[in-house]
DNA sequence: ACTTTCGGTTGTATAGTACAACGGTTCTTT
DNA sequence: AAAGAACCGTTGTACTATACAACCGAAAGT
């Protein structure tokens, strides 16, 4: 063990306890997305925040992001698009696709949502270090890009 | 910016790391779970795998612990009752409790999920420093120990 | 004994999801 | 250019996970 000191858990170990911990989270995680934010679905926030960021983006390119069959993606617009969220814009160079954008009370949910679920999870880690935190996040960051280069075959 | 040295993440960012991150994960976690072992549905596959290790446990106590609604941990367990992976058996002191077992099969296909579910992991992983996987596991345990205190009063 | 509490099931409703079939568009190939 | 393939999105259908509320039977409190 590199003559480090003795209490090196060994790899599997640890390994073990990421995946029942992530497990664990994963099992919470909509209903506390629920709790935070009532007026916006989890999956609706999420693809929400997607188009945001994206500046315009289309629906197939939200189902890859996030691993979600087309007809999902169309549902969950759909919604968003009722509740005054998503505006669909025809492209003039192809036809097929939609450009989706955040209307202006889209926005303002989207940022509302985004403020009470940070402040959710601001008073959660309180009691972490900035240097903590900054770890975290950055396993975190370096898990979750592993996962999107290796997708399972099925959506290439 | 409080005179430390410049590259210390203000803690908002790395919030917002982390609450995104933790999002993303999220979002695929069922999926994901479900291409590993399509055989035992994930909640199903948690809740099984309580079941072992508490060695005889009620319902109640998984609702509690998942929090999950009593209602849907007994539909998940007649679930699993019908593919014949758990046993119930009343408590002889009380009339009302069923103790949860394991049956054979049940030990036998969580074992087996257990198994390519922790090679997914591996797989995933392969790349980390032993010292990296423990603190990841050690931030993710700190989480979830963080999440299970503080209950949102929904519970109680 | 009467009421309350507890453990569990069942009725009903909703979100999220997938798969398959389809209708238009655009691109390729001949 | 006509035919066919690939692509974008919607819709029909079905299933899982979940919650809430109403209920039943058993146990505990008074």
């Amino acid at each position: 063990m590199t003559g480090a000191d003795a209490q090196q858990p060994p790899r599997e170990a640890s390994v073990d306890v990421i995946q029942r911990e992530l497990t664990a989270f994963a099992r919470r995680a909509r209903a506390a997305a629920a709790r935070v934010h009532p007026e916006l679905p989890l999956v609706s926030y999420t693809l929400l925040a997607h188009i945001e960021e994206q500046r315009g983006c289309r629906a197939t390119d939200l189902a890859a992001h996030y691993l979600l069959d087309k007809s999902t993606v169309s549902r969950q617009l759909a919604g968003l698009e009722k509740l005054g969220f998503v505006e669909r814009r025809p492209a003039p160079d192809d036809h097929r696709v939609q450009v989706l954008h955040p209307t202006e009370a889209g926005a303002k949910v989207l940022a509302a949502a985004q403020t009470s679920r940070l402040a959710a999870y601001q008073e959660r880690l309180k009691d972490w270090s900035a240097d903590d935190l900054a770890g975290f996040a950055a396993y975190l960051l370096r898990y979750n890009a592993a996962g999107t280069s290796g997708l399972p075959d099925q959506h290439r």
